[in-house]
DNA sequence: ACGATTATTGCGTTCTT
DNA sequence: AAGAAAACAATAATCGT
């Protein structure tokens, strides 16, 4: 068979893949590794009413206009004094009309910083997206007033990210934001209660694949240690546990169980927990 | 405000080289 | 024998309800 249509493993992390939407992601790393837009049927475009007759460029939720706008660029310097002012106020009044009102402006803010903090996190077009809906969500919603915009827009991603099975904690994403975690934290309450948004508890499988390869651990003990995971949850015994401390746990017994050299600092370290959480599971495993 | 989980710190023990 | 890792314990901080 010649080039095969779907390998299983990124090309950068060795991570596994998934299909999301018109999108092949890497679980790992949020690689974007295949896209296909191509004739998928209407354009996916929830919450937006009934407005389906526009037809055109593929639209874009992360720009406040959807990409449908005109620039009046600066080409052309052969101009006379005359026409170059003409063009220029001509440019500024139609960058101000693109913005119609204050709303709109923190739209278009909030926007702008989800795509910074998407891109930084290298996810998926349509994790983005969808972190550009909740954020429109919970300003029409009107969450917005007396918290920041900062607070919101890291928390529509990282309510994207759970949405999309691809958790990221609230540390990871307060990182690359302008806001804190406590920011985050408030803003994104209000939008879990308000908008109830369908995200369930996090699944510690989720940071399997992230961890594993972070530590380039073979792939057969990732894969034990989801079969420990398992186990685990059949016994109840992650009931209220930090999944990313969990999921440390499962990688090391993984690794410990195969004689794989895996020290419990480092697997702690890359979940974000201590050495004693991650004994705290692993010994809960030696039932 | 309460109960459970986790972090932190310190210290004697076990494993590796 | 020395150094690192894992285990244990007590207290403080944090989280979910």
């Amino acid at each position: 068979m010649g080039e095969s249509i779907a390998s299983s493993e990124c090309p950068e992390c060795d991570g596994r893949l998934r299909v999301e939407g018109d999108e092949t992601v890497c679980e790992a790393c949020g690689l974007v590794v295949a896209e296909d837009r191509l004739d998928r049927g209407p354009e996916w475009r929830p919450l937006d009413g009934d407005r389906r007759e526009r037809t055109g460029a593929p639209l874009t939720r992360s720009r406040h206009d959807r990409g449908l706008s005109t620039e009046i660029g600066r080409g052309g310097r052969r101009l006379t004094g005359r026409k170059r002012r003409l063009l220029r106020r001509l440019r500024r009044q139609h960058n101000r009309a693109r913005i119609p009102t204050k709303s709109k402006r923190n739209l278009v803010y909030g926007f702008t910083e989800i795509r910074r903090i998407a891109e930084a996190l290298s996810l998926p077009e349509s994790t983005r997206d969808q972190a550009c809906v909740i954020f429109e969500r919970a300003q029409d919603e009107d969450l917005l007033r007396g918290r920041s915009i900062e607070g919101f827009a890291a928390a529509s991603v990282y309510a994207a990210c759970r949405m999309a099975s691809f958790s990221r904690t609230v540390e990871e994403v307060a990182a690359v934001a302008r806001a804190d975690a406590d920011e985050l934290r408030v803003a994104y309450d209000p939008m879990n209660r308000e908008l109830g948004l369908p995200t369930g508890p996090v699944d510690p499988s989720e940071f399997l694949p992230r961890f594993s390869s972070e530590l380039n651990l073979p792939v057969r003990i990732e894969a034990r240690a989801r079969e420990l995971l398992v186990d685990l949850r059949e016994s109840g015994h992650l009931a209220g546990r930090n999944p990313c401390g969990v999921a440390a746990g499962c990688l090391y017994a993984a690794a410990r169980e195969a004689n794989y050299p895996l020290t419990q600092k480092r697997v702690a370290k890359v979940a974000d927990v201590t050495p004693v959480t991650v004994r705290g599971t692993y010994r809960e495993l030696a039932e």
